[in-house]
DNA sequence: GTGTATTTTAAACGCTTGTTTAAAATTAAA
DNA sequence: TTTAATTTTAAACAAGCGTTTAAAATACAC
């Protein structure tokens, strides 16, 4: 019960605010328990962290895996893919943004290290769909996958940000509507680039 | 002299490390100054920022107006273009990653306000140039110009984090292979969506 | 009901942060 | 050389951070 109600309050702090503006503090405030019960039931704030990043992104390979293992074409595949991101990115667009930020973070070896480790598998998911449609011949061969994966990766955070979406965002379009153009515009320069 | 010093050695560490994980102790170190001097020179942590995001985004927006105001063909000058923000991302990609993160932290409201003001004349200067080479008839009218903006800068981001620069990369790459064949996909990519 | 483990609490610890202070040193002008 | 203004210094300030402690409260087994 106080481990839960500490997750969904840092799940929702460290995704509004990022890892190094949210304190226990802040923690232990909105879940409404003592700060030492962050430390007593995680060890860390850093374990704490790792804790939920993991959960989320398991949660993420899940519908990943499952789309590969359905027998869509690779088109339906790779727009379910692309809704897949466009989802997890838009719907927690602060804390992935952090995710990306801190995994460069030099200084915080530890932490790097895990989060890329938890990535790196996600990631092999996706790579592993594209490269398959290409030896079932539905997608073209010569093309630069990594490349085409930090595209989409790419416009999923490009537009999220909060300032870029104001800016790319047509005058009073609705967040929903703003998504749906992104995904549509994402998945379509994707499949320009695979498609035979 | 003491300014110069100051602001180099914090230049460097800001993009080295970011904001927050750049302390002004840190930086009087790589100074060789007193702590206290970087308060009387600059007043704040903030503005000491705010100085060197600005030098630095002035720099980058006479490149592309420049760039506006030769006389290549839409072609040529995208190709520049693209060559001038892959030279500033790859350079400085801790130090901008920062500036996209820090300007969605609802926080920090004085600096992001004054970061966005800064940031927005130089995508101006970008927006210019695509639609004065769509009113030329060198490009095509119906893009989404600004989701076209995003999946540029989006590809730039997403290569140069580190962690993904080494998954993204072929194995042996070199660092300027690396850049060398992100400016090309990206250059291509952007081509094939504008060009008529 | 008694005793043992677990959980929670308030308080403090040690450290780092950006900034300020007031005196000392340096520079420039008269 | 004296005076005033500027620059630099060491020290301290106040606030925030993650974490630890030791006692109090609660839960559970026998």
């Amino acid at each position: 019960m106080t481990s839960e109600k500490i997750l969904s309050a840092a799940r929702k702090l460290f995704e509004q605010k990022g890892y190094d503006n949210t304190s226990v503090r802040d923690i232990a405030t909105l879940a409404d328990v003592n700060v030492a019960l962050i430390n007593y039931h995680f060890e860390s704030k850093e374990n704490l962290f790792l804790a939920i990043l993991e959960q989320s992104l398991d949660a993420t390979r899940m519908k990943l895996t499952s789309i590969n293992d359905g027998s869509d074409p690779a088109e339906e595949k790779l727009r379910k893919v692309v809704a897949v991101y466009a989802e997890k990115v838009f719907s927690h667009c602060q804390f992935y943004h952090f995710v990306q930020r801190e995994l460069q973070n030099p200084d915080r070896h530890k932490l790097r290290e895990h989060m890329t480790r938890i990535v790196s598998k996600n990631n092999k998911e996706f790579k592993h769909f594209i490269e398959s449609a290409q030896e079932s011949k539905e997608f073209k061969k010569d093309v630069d996958v990594d490349l085409i994966i930090a595209t989409l990766f790419g416009i999923l955070y490009q537009t999220t940000h909060e300032f870029i979406s104001k800016r790319y965002r047509k005058p009073n379009e609705k967040d929903d509507a703003f998504r749906a153009r992104v995904e549509k515009f994402a998945y379509e320069l994707l499949l320009l680039q695979l498609k035979k």
